[in-house]
Parts: structure tokens; sequence; C-alpha cells
DNA sequence: TATATTTACTACATCAGACATAGTACGCCT
DNA sequence: AGGCGTACTATGTCTGATGTAGTAAATATA
């Protein structure tokens, strides 16, 4: 069974977050559940790297976060929303701008089946 | 300036190694320069990357080593050379198919230019 | 009503690949 | 004689990912 091995993720859990953190703020639980839904289960990001990546990018100023408190009505449990900041749009492209780079070298690399 | 960090390319030494060895044995300096040619200079292994890349590979069987002297009339020097075994092979079939899943699932969370 | 599950985290320790730094040694060219 | 290219070895550090464990509140289920 072919899955993704951590040491291949590396360096774009960071990335994948900050995507869903380019739509709207959001937390964990809730960042957790997308990065699965987007990537049709076949990724599932580990609750200590998803805080551990939260921690880092704060440090580094990529993210921001506020703390929301329940919401008896809407039954929302106190939870830390984190938001993207300017900084950390601009790290988000760059990333982006490196994942092409580097898909184009790695794929040098590959054999695809049937060829 | 957009470079390839090497904590995206992480798990991928070892596969880039392995693609050369699929052609024919080498060695280090040799296969160095060769993936720096293929990417098209745009990545050049660290030396330390690539002889820790040999040890791993060899201690999990994906390689052998055998030693060739020097040999005055083509000016080689002794070295040691490298050989895929077919561990290896599978192993790099496993890591091409890992890399479209993979390659696939980063994708979704990445913004390309002029979209 | 008791318990399991989901939600929403924190703390701590370990692992492994990449890398920095440094050193050895031989041959070739100037 | 000194620098450069070739061909490595040794050692230690850094960092992201992960394993394990624990807390706590709310909600679902038996």
């Amino acid at each position: 069974m072919v899955s993704i091995s951590s040491d291949v993720i590396r360096g774009y859990n960071d990335t994948m977050i900050l995507s869903i953190l380019m739509n709207e703020p959001s937390y964990g639980y809730n960042i957790s559940k997308q990065i699965k839904s987007i990537s049709d289960e076949k990724y599932t990001i580990k609750e200590t790297t998803l805080y551990s990546a939260f921690n880092r990018m704060e440090k580094n100023e990529y993210i921001e976060s506020y703390v929301a408190e329940a919401d008896p009505e809407t039954g929302a449990k106190k939870r830390t929303y984190y938001r993207i900041t300017d900084k950390g749009i601009e790290y988000y492209k760059n990333k982006c701008d490196e994942w092409d780079l580097t898909k184009d070298v790695i794929e040098r690399f590959i054999e695809h089946k049937g060829e």
C-alpha cells in the first residue's frame, strides 16, 4: 500500500495549513478536518504536528492567534483561532513558487508506470 | 530568489540517487554531478547528504558497494562504486508511486500564478 | 445515569535526515 | 610550491515530525 511518508510531506504541512487560512481564520480541529477532506482522506495531519506548526508559525509571525470564548448557543467550545498575517501570505506564495520548482526537479528522477 | 529547501527534498535524495543507479553502478562524485546536471543546476546535493545516504541505503540493502582500484591509464582514482539491489529497485518503484500520490495531494494546497 | 466519543488542546521526549565544519589524501596543472 | 579537482570520513547540531500521555468540557449513546 502506497502512503505518504512524513519525510516527503515535511516542510509542506505549514503550507497546507496556511492555504486553509488564506480563506478565513480557523482553529486546530477544523483545519485538521479540512486537510483530510481536501486530500480525499489521503492525508491526515497528526495532532502534534498541527499544534507544533501553529507554535512555529506564530513565532515566525506567519499567523496570529485569538481566543474565541465558548458559545452555548451554537455549542462552540472555547477555542484558539489562527489568522494568516501579511508575512504569512508572503511566505505561502513563496512556498508555492518553491513547490513548482521542486516538483519539476523531482519529476526528472521519477519513473512513471507505462513509460 | 526561490530555491529548493532541504525540508522539501528530504526523503527524495535517496530516490534521486537510486534513479541514477537504475542505469548503471556509479560513485559519489559522479552521482553528485549527474544530479546537478539532470536538474539543470537547480539542485546540488551536499557531499555529506550524499555519503550519509550511501551508508543508510547500504545498511537497508538498497545498494551494494565495491571498490575499484585506481587506474593510472585512465587516471581514475580509487573509488567506491554503488550498485542498486533488487530490494533497492523495489524501493525506488515504491517511492515513485508515493511521489505521484504526494504530488497530487500537495497540489491541492498550492496556488499557481495566474489562477 | 454512567460511559464512550468528539472536541480542543498541552507537555515532553525521541527519531532521523539534512547539513555545517573539518580533515585526509592523491593527482594534475602552472 | 601551491592551488584545484577528485574522493572521501568523522563528528556534532538543527529541526520538523511523531509517539505517548494527559486534561477537560460537551455531546451522544447505552
